[in-house]
DNA sequence: TGGTATTTGTCCGTATGTATC
DNA sequence: GGATACATACGGACAAATACC
């Protein structure tokens, strides 16, 4: 992590303000003498503090200087705003984690399923459908659709622990980008079977649309996320000035 | 709207891809020619193009291109993912809108109304409540709190409308960073009341906290939605190379 | 009220590195 | 290897907002 300058500032930062030596609503030392304490140019240092600016930790006051606006106490216990896998934001959290895979089968996409998943119908793919355990508790269902001519080679094994690392490091296929759409839909007869429910009757939806280095979609996944486990940290700029 | 130069060359080009003048997964012009078309910098065009893919309209290919990854049947109907307010949203969308306020007091945070809005205790706010309506049907139900010192003379009069604008064109605030939390909780008595749930028992919930810019955080909003109209729209780059 | 220094915002030009074809 | 394309980094110039005297 960190091999480039810019994000190696960003991350020291990010650190320092987490470690409240910039506290809450303090301003950050100017542009000159950050640029002077990491040696580099004021672009690069400007690019660092717009990384921390797009994941709501400083705000820039023009003329005044860069402020903190990141509140130690108010730290997401499940952030799930980065692409990550179940398994990273686990570690993350350091808590104790399982998967269980319910099904694998392989299929040829049809009109119907290339309406909900985007992708283009007659592409074959596999389908796998996932139950996420932390700390013993049933937490997510998940819905997997991977395109065959480009993860090559699932297996249930690999299915078990993370498809993520598998495509990453084995196939070598960098993920880039991913949309994502949240709603909240009633519960399923899965949803019931597998997750504990109690007098809920919706789920939490996450659809996710994965798009690899070559520009195109490969992976559509719907996260069917228990309610009262489910939380999604958003950060938004204002930027129009109509 | 764009005054400044990068945000005509990102608007534009947002316009051509939405135009599909530049299709999905084409490659955008190179950044030489589009520099020549732009008459720019090499800097103020990468600016632009970021912007374009921070919002999931294209993904940068090192050593090939940009590719267009916005598809155009997939717009959203209701996107909330930016910082806009409900009249902006449903203008957007070109809706029939309302706004009935139900609830208008002013009072005084302690330490429970802190917690849970982060607003410190002691502080004079207003405690608005709001219905929204597009096309007749109730789908939120705001519960807005402003600090007092910063929103000066807040009326009904002005609840009825749109709280942003005046904060915005009258007390010439500046909204610039908003986060936001999503979970999905159980409907309380006012949401079955207000909100025409069906069989639904859960509501979508967003909290948001708004800071100004000064940097300090002057509302706290919870809006609950109904289920059934609830979408969000999410996007994100991988980063890290753990 | 006004002038000056400080601080962030925008924009430009250039050099070098790295990935793709 | 060479051409093309994006990525990183540096440095400088001017504008705009703010703070201070």
């Amino acid at each position: 992590m960190g091999r480039i300058k810019y994000d190696k500032i960003y991350e020291d930062l990010k650190k320092k303000i987490e470690l409240e030596v910039y506290g809450y609503q303090q301003l950050l030392p100017s542009e000159n003498n950050l640029i002077k304490e990491y040696t580099c140019s004021r672009n690069t240092l400007r690019r660092a503090v717009a990384q921390l600016a797009s994941i709501g930790y400083v705000q820039s006051l023009h003329g005044k200087g860069v402020c903190v606006i990141y509140e130690q106490h108010k730290k997401p216990g499940f952030m799930l705003g980065d692409v990550e896998s179940f398994k990273e934001a686990s570690i993350r959290n350091s808590r104790e984690n399982k998967t269980e895979v319910v099904h694998f089968s392989e299929l040829t996409a049809d009109e119907v399923l290339s309406r909900k998943t985007g992708i283009p119908a007659g592409t074959e793919i596999y389908y796998i459908q996932r139950v996420r355990f932390m700390d013993r508790q049933a937490l997510i269902i998940d819905h997997n659709y991977y395109r065959k001519d480009i993860v090559k080679g699932l297996t249930l094994e690999i299915a078990e622990n993370s498809i993520y690392e598998y495509i990453e490091n084995e196939l070598n296929e960098k993920v880039v980008t991913t949309k994502r759409i949240i709603t909240v839909e009633k519960a399923t007869e899965d949803d019931f079977r597998y997750l504990n429910l109690q007098d809920y009757n919706c789920v939490a939806v996450i659809s996710n649309y994965t798009y690899n280095a070559e520009g195109i979609m490969f992976e559509y996944t719907q996260s069917r996320h228990r309610p009262d486990y489910f939380i999604f940290f958003g950060q938004a700029q204002r930027i129009k000035n109509t």
